[in-house]
DNA sequence: AGTACCACCTGACGGC
DNA sequence: TGCCGTCAGGTGGTAC
């Protein structure tokens, strides 16, 4: 389930391992991933080295001494692992680049719901994608003009990669369980005093998983996420945890706890 | 514009 | 033990 805060893990496990090396070989093991051909791929990163791993929402964008980017997004299982063993390379390994000093770095996907590219420019990519700003780059007042004009449920706004970049589901949740709000509240019905308490939400509870990500860390247990299954015991009062279907998709609140603005 | 639902995909897990 | 259906959930597409 990587969302921002494991993206931006991801990405600093790539900033501290694998920049300012030349790759010497880059190795598709499963073409599937590839959103460019293997021989562009193959062309542009070779005999360049990564000089910068920058994320926005839920892609990294990793800029190579020749000025493209290698573009990585993760879907639903990616991870990335930096080894300077073979014997260790990952199991569900699609993409591995071969560096000049003889470690690897690779791109798991389990589930092949990833993707990895080469574009010409950061901005460009962004723009083609359709995607908001970063959750976390964002200000208040950015974060409420994104919002206004909105219709539906702010679980779904949330989660929407135009609206704001980097939050899916299981983040959304946690986002509105520790603003006291239910995932289906209306966005229009929302005041600024509710719009202040989901922005400041969402700042420490990305903050706060992103230091325990790159930690290795478990989330606090007062977080909904480790309790994030039906009839699980709310960690925060004692009622229990609820799942709903939101567009077909799982979402868990605590309907005590969470109050529905309609 | 917003909602619902399907498909993509593979491995884990529960039921029988 | 072992087969089978279901689920996970990011994204993109379709129908309403």
């Amino acid at each position: 389930m990587p969302e921002l805060p494991e993206i931006e893990a991801f990405r600093h496990h790539i900033e501290s391992t694998a920049l300012n090396q030349k790759v010497n070989h880059v190795d598709v093991r499963e073409d599937r991933v590839l959103g460019v051909s293997a021989q562009k791929l193959w062309s542009n990163v070779t005999g360049h080295a990564f000089e910068t791993a920058v994320r926005h929402g839920k892609y990294v964008l990793i800029q190579l001494d020749n000025q493209k980017w290698l573009a990585l997004h993760f879907g639903m299982t990616g991870d990335v692992d930096y080894y300077d063993d073979e014997q260790e390379e990952p199991e569900h390994s699609r993409v591995v680049f071969h560096f000049e000093n003889e470690s690897y770095l690779a791109f798991e996907n389990m589930r092949m719901l990833g993707e990895v590219m080469v574009v010409d420019d950061r901005e460009d990519f962004v723009a083609a994608k359709e995607l908001g700003p970063d959750a976390l780059h964002l200000d208040y007042d950015g974060f409420q003009a994104r919002l206004s004009g909105r219709r539906g449920m702010i679980k779904t706004a949330l989660m929407d990669q135009q609206v704001l970049a980097g939050i899916g589901n299981v983040y959304s949740d946690e986002i509105l369980f520790q603003s006291h709000l239910h995932p289906r509240s209306q966005v229009p019905q929302l005041n600024d005093d509710h719009l202040h308490t989901i922005y400041g939400s969402m700042q420490s509870v990305l903050k706060t998983a992103i230091e325990r990500r790159i930690r290795g860390d478990k989330l606090p247990d007062s977080f909904l996420i480790p309790h994030r299954a039906p009839r699980e015991d709310c960690p925060q009062c004692d009622g229990q945890v609820e799942q709903i279907s939101i567009s077909g998709r799982n979402a868990y609140c605590c309907p005590n706890c969470q109050k529905e603005i309609a």
